[in-house]
DNA sequence: TCCTGAATAGACTGATTGGTCTAGAGAAGA
DNA sequence: TCTTCTCTAGACCAATCAGTCTATTCAGGA
């Protein structure tokens, strides 16, 4: 019998599609062994907690890869180019909105109690981090945060829109409204 | 022993609020006795296709509900006045964010190919109405598309992040700040 | 008053659930 | 080569699942 060895990362990345596929209740352990050919034995020996703990490795995993790529550059570079990079940086992960947000998806799930911190930890650090930038790039800070908790929920509307109406170009058209409205505020500043 | 007598409408309603709160998949036959206080006996005999039957009454009925009293006026009245009569509904309908759209949720979740037809429908029928009476408020038809859909994303993503963060506040000042966008741009029409 | 049929209660069933456990495969160091 | 430890495979388990079925309760018409 062929043994395939994987480890825990690659684990992560491949019960993450599912639980991103499935929902959370909707993810099955059978459904979940299934999908990622991983055996009952390898998903409780990386995830000793079960379907809870892949999940909560499952979000971490998603805030790790936006504090790098997003939250940190806009609370550290240029406030325009840091701005620029997170508009590129969301269109290319979510896929054109091919690809749903798996913590906003859970944040309206009935799996929302069981993962309330992480889930808005993330978004409190993605608002707090934007208007930061915001901010710093001459924004009146009054103005800085409705800009930046408009700019995160056009986000998300623009994920669920995408995925109702099965129209791959909504989702971009979307984005260079949001992206434009956050450049005209930067350009007025004084 | 008591027998206590519903009627489908009634079912519906009460069906509705638990798949609200516990998700398509996360809503077992039991958590539905439960929380209805509907044996199987009588749930069955409202929907006699079982779960599935269910959620499809329940999106209907929120279809009808929001074709009544939001799509039917915005195909109808006069644009300043149905517009404003959307926003007013929308934020009571959601109780300020703390109720969830049923059809949005099930649009990222796994059971969006199966309900796939009205969840178009539902948003698509939105986006229409509200496009058209905007250009019959005097907008230009090529701006009152995109300015429909950006008011209908805001309000989904403005539902995510009232969840996401558990801040009472956050969806009417996202849902004010939509509204100014669309008030704008019915005041620079001719 | 007796029927009829809609509505209800909940025991029951086979399938599936999340989770446990044993057996063994294979890599790495001694 | 032998040992050790990580990882994998999948049989197995009690609990729960969606769904069926029978018995019973009523309300309204005849």
């Amino acid at each position: 019998m062929t043994r395939t060895v994987f480890e825990k990362p690659d684990a992560i990345a491949l019960v993450a599609e599912v639980f991103r596929e499935l929902g959370y209740e909707g993810a099955s352990m059978s459904g979940i062994t299934a999908r990622t050919r991983l055996s009952k034995g390898s998903l409780y020996h990386f995830f000793p907690g079960g379907k809870e703990e892949m999940a909560a490795a499952v979000l971490a995993h998603v805030d790790a890869w936006f504090a790098a790529e997003v939250f940190a550059p806009l609370e550290r570079d240029a406030p325009p180019a840091a701005i620029a990079r997170m508009w590129d940086a969301v269109d290319a992960y979510f896929r054109s909105g091919r690809r749903i947000c798996l913590i906003g998806a859970f944040a309206l799930d009935g799996t929302r109690d069981r993962f309330a911190a992480p889930i808005q930890g993330y978004f409190q650090r993605w608002i707090t981090a934007l208007a930061g930038a915001l901010v710093r790039g001459g924004v009146a800070p009054g103005m800085a945060t409705p800009l930046a908790e408009d700019a995160v929920a056009g986000i998300q509307g623009a994920l669920t829109l995408a995925r109702a109406l099965r129209d791959d170009g909504i989702f971009a058209r979307l984005l260079a409204q949001s992206r434009a409205r956050l450049e005209a505020a930067l350009a007025t500043a004084p």
